[in-house]
RNA sequence: GCGCGCGUAGCUCAGCGGUAGAGCACUACCUUGACAUGGUAGGGGUCACAGGUUCGAUCCCUGUCGCGCGCACCA
């Protein structure tokens, strides 16, 4: 092994090898473990989102396969149909046509040779990430089986009547010509302006102040609406007003949506375009008029001098000409929501439209039950709540998009209109023969369905169905799904009920929320904030200008590149260094907390490149130290109390980190597995095992007691290691397996460990305890009197204790030696010694003469009174509680018990304190 | 308005009804034969605030303040 740590020329080594032995892949054998791949975007790249699950799931992956479980990682992508469509239509742009010109059949020609040229893009990504997928798997939504299934349901949904066709508003983006599900909708308020406009009665009698934010609808307007019990207006319902700008008169009609507080109390009612006028229009039988088409500009139903007028322009006219009437009563600034597309961000208008519809309460009431009852969980539980929430009010949901890059809606058309959902075109012509008695000629409806209808099939499509696959049959229902808080409804909730449906089962058993990644700052990491990082570029470093370039290329906004720029150079004027997968791995999982923001900290990503630096040497250290030697083959073994100590230790951080990922607490796991390496098998046992490796004072049974434990230990802990580090895991692994008596090609299919490997041992944990402590005393005492630590001093230790004695003295060469200490000596009484300076650990006084160490008294006193202090602070918090009666009376024996002996010890400890200082103060003069 | 989350060391975060923790940063000492991407010893916190339950609350309950998110929204 080389000396220094060097993950890039271990790790695409370690994929290929992996990859090319098909590891990946089911082993056929034990119980099945699946989990499904959100599908990212095909011709989109992975950010810190996708890598932090993707860790995430590939450690849960590693760890059921290591398990001996049957166990799939499903790979695929989606085909995210506005997003992948916009970005084709962007080339054709900047190639000076567009997708009209060409054609659909030319355009989705284009779409594909872009979908095959950026679409290995995400796989590169996740063989650097480590990710153990089955690649012969790989599935892409517009895959022809998948399309399969996607035709499958549709026509099977119609067929139940829970899809249906429908005329009515829809949420219309102008920009990209398409609808939009609700789910679609970002509505941010912003600000505007409340007008209020006199409507003339018809009668002449007066006026009525109605108050809009959207003056340019008024040509849509079919009546003006106000609360059946308001005393101003009451008497006018019935009554028609004549509405400016046009010839018509619409009716003053009642309806408790009116809110008499807001505004005039007055509404102008605009059933065409607006969700809650659409639903009074429907109550008072008003009729509807669309004054926009679909780029929202004004028809031909507005009076002729508006007509081909966009929205914002149609506006200014309107209130300019009102204003010319003497009509605008006021104008109020007001805040309002504003609803647009989260694609295109354009402002969405409510517009009347034929669209597919799937009838969704159906389907929601078993989706609902699935949660209730257990047989799906939320981890962490309490988002179950917002699925409720949001499963509770659910709306149809408009499938149907006026786009090209998708799955084609399988409904043809006669030429009187009528529709014919079919699984094919023939099964379509066979129903029309059916229905008018002849061969008629049909044509296919032009729109796509919603890219999630397809994504919501994926647990079972991916798996073959609607064929009755082997692996339909083994790996559906899958055991866990990994996703974000922000898909809950877009995705997780529509598989439950597709899942239910068409399976009779539920999709996953559990479903494992993450939190999002934001930067450091707590911002979501997006292309227009130029805050994203690649995961890439974590993991090979990239110098500044590249990342400045990055950042700043192919903006939908180029005029926030400068400010982009100047935050990228600030925040890393070196660039990124590189800190290879293992340590971007690790980190992720330590940032895995229950909550829902995650904070992204370089600071982490060094520490744990470091950890895996530590690992790498302190392996270093064991190969160095046991290769080509007897590690426990050759003779009797005997171990020593630390061999056995760091042995339970082991067993004991088995058994934790088994149980942080049962519960899914990868921050948990990640700390426990880093604690026991560095600060025990690191800290403690390399460096109680150096003096039996170097002195020959040891017997050969020791010595392979230690070398045997030193290899067995390791090889053990990268095993239990393996799932969130693959790559150095494998490595060391590779070089240190056989030392400690194991083979096999990877350590990919090893064994996970088990405790019952490495059974607690209370003889050994208890034992090492004066150990421990005679190795520190003499360190604290240096390190707080600024002596370096390379000194050699004698050190008395004061002790009572049999137990203590017995392993002192079978240890003292030991103890000797890590604690650099010249000679290790046992007392009783501390009166005949010398000036020493004293320390208590663990409540074991030890002494080192203080000749031996400084010529500066005073620093010693010093030592002392900050000691004295300290403990005379916590000996007062504790006579407090003892001091209190209720205590000893209500609280447990070993909690009373305990709390004595506390105060016991901290009086003991000052009673020697204030005798140092009083035998040092003496001896000084 | 309804629902949810967060507030613990300078920063990023764990934790827990009974002695406040880690990483990074900071201070001092140390180039000791795995590792300076290191070692040792330290400094640093009224656990947002106020009540309540309890022998005991950072933890449980209620409220307040601050920050954030989701859903629904009055034209």
């Amino acid at each position: 092994m080389d000396k220094t740590y060097a993950p890039s020329s271990i790790e695409q080594r370690l994929y290929q090898q992996w990859e090319a032995a098909g590891w990946f892949a089911p082993s056929g054998q034990g119980k099945p473990y699946c989990i499904m791949i959100p599908p990212p975007n095909v011709t989109g790249t992975l950010h810190m989102g996708h890598a932090f699950q993707h860790t995430l799931m590939d450690a849960l992956t590693r760890f059921h396969r290591m398990e001996g479980d049957n166990t799939l990682w499903q790979p695929g992508t989606d085909h995210a149909g506005i997003a992948t469509q916009m970005v084709v239509e962007r080339q054709l742009n900047a190639a000076g046509t567009n997708r009209r010109d060409i054609g659909r059949e030319e355009f989705l020609k284009r779409v594909w040779e872009w979908k095959e040229q950026s679409g290995d893009t995400i796989s590169r990504q996740m063989r650097r990430l480590g990710n153990s997928v089955d690649w012969t798997r790989d599935r892409f939504t517009m895959d022809a089986g998948l399309s399969e299934a996607v035709t499958e349901v549709f026509v099977s949904l119609f067929e139940q009547g829970l899809i249906y066709r429908g005329k009515r508003l829809v949420n219309w983006d102008p920009v990209l010509h398409t609808a939009l599900s609700d789910l679609e909708v970002l509505a941010e308020p912003e600000k505007g302006s409340l007008w209020h406009f006199r409507y003339p009665l018809a009668d002449g009698s007066g006026q009525l102040v109605v108050a809009t934010t959207r003056p340019e609808t008024m040509f849509g307007d079919t009546a003006v609406a106000v609360h059946p019990e308001d005393e101003r207006y009451r008497h006018l319902i019935g009554q028609q007003i004549r509405l400016p700008l046009t010839d018509r008169l619409i009716p003053i009609i009642g309806d408790d949506y009116v809110d008499r507080e807001f505004g005039t109390g007055c509404v102008k009612i605009t059933p065409g375009h607006d969700f809650n006028d659409y639903e009074i229009g429907k109550r008072h039988q008003l009729p509807l008029i669309n004054i926009l088409d679909a780029s929202a500009v004004l028809n031909d139903a507005v009076p002729a001098a508006y007509r081909g007028l966009d929205r914002v322009a149609a506006r200014k006219r309107v209130i300019l000409d009102l204003e010319a009437l003497g009509l605008v009563d006021k104008i109020d600034p007001h805040t309002l929501p504003v609803p647009r597309g989260d694609r295109s961000g354009a402002v969405l208008e409510p517009w009347l439209t034929d669209q597919w519809y799937v009838r969704i309460a159906p389907l929601a009431a078993p989706a609902i039950k699935a949660v209730e009852d257990g047989r799906i969980r939320f981890v962490p539980d309490n988002w179950s709540k917002t699925y409720y929430q949001w499963m509770n009010n659910i709306q149809d949901w408009c499938i149907s998009r006026q786009l090209w890059w998708g799955h084609r809606v399988p409904a043809w058309y006669d030429n009187d209109g009528n529709a014919y959902v079919a699984r094919t075109l023939a099964d379509a012509q066979s129903q029309a023969r059916g229905k008018q008695g002849k061969e008629v000629a049909l044509t296919q409806d032009d729109d796509v369905l919603d890219t999630w209808f397809s994504s919501a099939l994926w647990p079972f499509s991916t798996l073959g169905w609607p064929e009755q696959t082997p692996a339909l049959k083994t790996f559906y229902p899958t055991n866990v799904l990994v996703t974000g808080f922000d898909i809950i409804f877009f995705w997780v909730a529509r598989m439950i009920m597709m899942g239910l449906k068409f399976t009779d089962e539920v999709p996953f058993r559990e479903v494992y929320i993450t939190g999002l990644i934001r930067d450091e700052n707590g911002d979501k990491m997006s292309k227009s904030k130029g805050n994203i990082i690649d995961p890439l570029d974590l993991i090979d470093g990239i110098e500044l200008e590249a990342l400045v370039a990055k950042r700043t290329s192919g903006m939908m906004q180029p005029h926030l590149k400068e400010r982009i720029e100047k935050a990228t150079r600030k925040q890393f004027p070196q660039g990124i260094p590189a800190y290879g997968t293992d340590a971007v791995r690790f980190t992720f999982a330590a940032l895995a907390t229950m909550g829902r923001d995650i904070r992204f900290d370089l600071g982490r990503v060094e520490g744990y490149r470091n950890f895996c630096n530590k690992l790498w040497n302190a392996a270093r250290f064991v190969l160095m130290n046991t290769e080509g030697q007897d590690c426990g083959t050759g003779g009797p073994v005997e171990l020593s109390t630390p061999d056995r100590w760091i042995r339970a230790r082991l067993g004991a951080t088995v058994e934790e980190v088994r149980g942080r990922f049962a519960e899914y607490r990868f921050d948990l796991a990640a700390q426990s597995l880093y604690e026991f390496a560095w600060y025990e098998y690191c800290d403690w046992y390399l460096e109680l095992t150096k003096p039996v490796m170097l002195s020959d004072s040891y017997s050969a049974a020791q010595k392979r007691g230690a070398r045997q434990t030193l290899v067995q230990v390791l090889e053990t802990y990268l095993r239990l290691l393996h799932p969130l580090m693959p790559f150095v895991t494998e490595e060391i692994w590779q070089a240190v397996a056989p030392l400690a008596g194991r083979s096999g090609p990877t350590i990919m299919l090893q064994a996970y460990p088990a405790r019952a490997d490495f059974p607690a041992d209370a003889e050994a944990e208890l034992a090492i305890g004066p150990i421990k402590a005679a190795v520190l005393a003499p360190r604290q005492i240096r390190g707080q009197l600024d002596v370096p630590q390379s000194r050699k001093v004698p050190l008395f230790m004061k002790t009572a204790s049999a137990a203590d004695r017995a392993v002192v003295d079978a240890n003292a060469e030991l103890i000797r030696s890590v604690a650099s200490v010249s000679e290790i000596t046992l007392i009783t009484d501390e009166a005949t010694l010398p000036l020493v300076s004293m320390t208590i650990v663990e409540g074991r006084t030890f002494y080192v003469p203080l000749a031996t160490l400084i010529d500066d008294v005073d620093a010693e006193l010093a030592r002392i009174a900050k000691r004295k202090a300290r403990t005379a602070q916590e000996l007062a918090k504790c006579e407090a509680k003892l001091a209190n009666p209720n205590f000893a009376a209500n609280a447990p024996a070993e909690v009373v018990a305990q709390e004595r002996g506390r105060i016991a010890d901290f009086r003991s400890e000052l009673a020697q304190l204030e005798e140092q200082a009083a035998r040092v103060t003496s001896l000084r003069g």
